[in-house]
DNA sequence: AAGGAATCGTGATATCAATCACATGCCGAT
DNA sequence: ATCGGCATGTGATTGATATCACGATTCCTT
């Protein structure tokens, strides 16, 4: 399990989009890249940085982040196993947009920008997994602008927040609406336009309404269409 | 001019990501889509639609937007000539995320969303594009959430949009700073998380302030570095 | 040219949330 | 067990802006 293993034999082989290729192509993609380790806490990439490698994580969440001159930092999301970072960037031949930065120790295969561009020029498959995975990262990007811009208070940028995290930690054989609250509120202010104690209070009064539960890190939400109304 | 043309003779050949493939592969897409022609206020499709077609844009001004159960509207952009509007639902089959609406009359190549797929499949150099394309899309989306999330007033997201159209209407040969305002302020409320006598009173203010002039349509961003400063 | 609709300008008021300040709680290290 | 540091809870105050209301302007149609 410690061992540099390579694509072909680990274990999240075909659960994503991009380690789903055919055994040949997957051989030659593992050939490029390098298996990087992370400890808790690694910077991947910084915003503004040329971008000369993408990074697929293998393992492990990654926080992506950008922040302005007069230091308000923006947590766009927290990306998992499978998700392909500064691919965008890559593509567009732009620095990258966020800073890369592990919450948890993490494996990534690491790849030269020139080297992965080769690779897709004679991948027509491998290209269309990029493309793929570009308009997955669109997407989440877009629901980002939506969650902050539409809803009218704080209360419901963060309502949006909470109900996505059910969606996608949604487990089937599970009770729905729980999911695990790894952020501080500090952080999750940073994820929806407010500041930490704006947070606190949202939360609380979520609580105090029934409308969420919370027992340590463990998040359940009680009354999702009540959220709903107010993240609209 | 106003006769049916291809895509081989088509003045904006060359000039964009999709239109610029080589002669066999644009013949071959040329020949897969339609052309079609809408008027000022025509819909071309509305968030929550099955993804069905996608479309390129090949001229005239399409706003894009979003709207909430509530009402509220949030406008992410304005395409331009050369984007390819609904790429990345049909690329992550989904339904569309935004309405498409035309602001002026625009020609459209339609692609029905199985015969891009199939298109790209066949043609490397095309997906390469498409993934190229999305990541465009991706920057813009992306650029539009530090816009509103990052800058703590009104005013800074609204310096923020106007900094964003000097850069992108900037022509060479002319004096910086300037650009066409074809918004109401309604709109560019809507754009900025704000609202219209907001937009009114911020405008009102920078005018004062000398940072910027309007006369008409045309506005004059003076002094950028001062907006930058608001938007951070 | 006139009328009507859309757009813009502006004041008054109420509300929400940022900010500041500090207390409390929690957890890991010594 | 105790300390220190980080995270969380909470009050008081202030400032920004949403909202409501209405008048003025511009643009478009007839």
């Amino acid at each position: 399990m410690e061992r540099n293993q390579g694509c072909l034999d680990c274990p999240a082989r075909g659960k994503h989009l991009f380690c789903s290729m055919e055994t040949s192509a997957l051989e030659k993609f593992d050939s490029i890249g390098t298996l990087v380790q992370f400890g808790s806490g690694g910077v991947i990439f910084r915003e503004g940085d040329n971008c000369g490698s993408v990074h697929v994580l293998c393992s492990g969440r990654v926080k992506l982040s950008a922040t302005s001159r007069e230091g308000r930092t923006l947590i766009l999301k927290i990306a998992r196993a499978g998700e392909v970072l500064g691919l965008s960037a890559a593509l567009a031949n732009q620095p990258y947009e966020v800073t890369a930065e592990t919450v948890e120790p993490c494996r990534l295969k690491t790849i030269r920008r020139q080297a992965l561009l080769d690779f897709l020029d004679r991948n027509p498959d491998a290209s269309m997994r990029a493309a793929r995975a570009v308009a997955q990262e669109y997407k989440a990007a877009f629901s980002e602008v939506r969650r902050l811009a539409l809803p009218a208070t704080a209360s419901g940028r963060v309502a949006g927040l909470l109900l996505e995290w059910t969606r996608e930690q949604a487990v089937p054989n599970t009770r729905q609406g729980r999911c695990t609250m790894t952020l501080t509120h500090e952080e999750i202010a940073s994820m929806t336009a407010t500041t930490r104690e704006t947070v606190t209070r949202v939360l609380g009064q979520l609580k105090r309404d029934q409308l969420i539960s919370i027992r340590g890190a463990a998040l359940t939400v009680l009354q999702p269409q009540e959220l709903e109304r107010m993240a609209v």
